[in-house]
DNA sequence: CTCCTGGGTTCGTAGAACGAACTGTGCTCC
DNA sequence: GGAGCACAGTTCGTTCTACGAACCCAGGAG
């Protein structure tokens, strides 16, 4: 856990995913819509890329030159629990006004989606406390 | 989102959560486990208790003067599936040697839990792909 | 030829994290 | 009853990072 957090627990990592996954591709767009300054963002993306988070895809729309856009590996996309853990919490604590600014729905069904813990016999756990953690093996650190 | 990562998204904040998780409580317990300088930790500390994530409890051990220690509050345990889902990122790709090094086990049954995407129509989906985004209200954000 | 836009790089400064040293308080042990 | 110790911090100086603004370069449009 201490290793995710090193690869995507900088200030804007999680953020860039975010819009990765809402279809953002574009620097010029992830650096509007996030507001960062441009240097950071070159970091964050060439370090997501160097985890193999990201990829660097180059593409040409018509009439202009060739430009690169970035879009998430498979290893990125799963990723995705973590961004919804985090906006389920901020939706629950911070929306103000009572009402999540983005709701994930079933494509196809259409009913919302959220995240649940689930044990490996079919039981939904309800909290926290139903689970035991247990350390694998006795090694360093 | 955003929102969450401004409450918790600090260098050292989910660390100190994730000992939280498992039982540690007191400030050198704290210190020692994460290796993180004292300063930082006062003050992630702070900002935890100030958002209501943590509680700071007095106490007293016997045979030692009053000391206080630090509890999840319920706000604080809902922060449970983010952990896990950094966990499990973590577990899949950055363990060295394929053994996770904490396995979390459901009290009682024993089996391995893990997170799941659900669809209040009981549907388990199997990733973002399952999942079309849709911003609510038109607001200033 | 000049301007504009996308995707950067290069600055200087302001703020945060770091480690080490210091403070204070209530033990226990000699 | 004084010395030492552990816990929980605070203070301090240095280093690292983020930030915003300015600059650069390529290709297309006017």
């Amino acid at each position: 856990m201490a290793g995710t957090l090193a690869v995507v627990g900088e200030k804007w990592s999680l953020l860039v995913l975010r819009e990765a996954f809402l279809g953002v591709r574009r620097f010029a767009d992830l650096q509007r819509n996030l507001g960062a300054p441009k240097a950071v963002l070159t970091d964050r993306l060439a370090t997501l890329v160097e985890q193999g988070i990201l990829h660097r895809v180059p593409y040409q729309a018509e009439g202009e030159r060739q430009r690169h856009e970035y879009r998430l590996t498979p290893k990125g996309i799963d990723l995705y629990p973590t961004l919804v853990a985090l906006m389920q919490w901020g939706d629950r604590y911070l929306a103000e006004d009572g009402v999540a600014p983005l709701a994930l729905e079933h494509r196809g069904c259409g009913a919302p989606v959220h995240l649940a813990l689930v044990c490996e016999d079919g039981h939904a756990l309800a909290g926290a406390r139903e689970v035991r953690p247990r350390p694998a093996a006795v090694s360093s650190r």
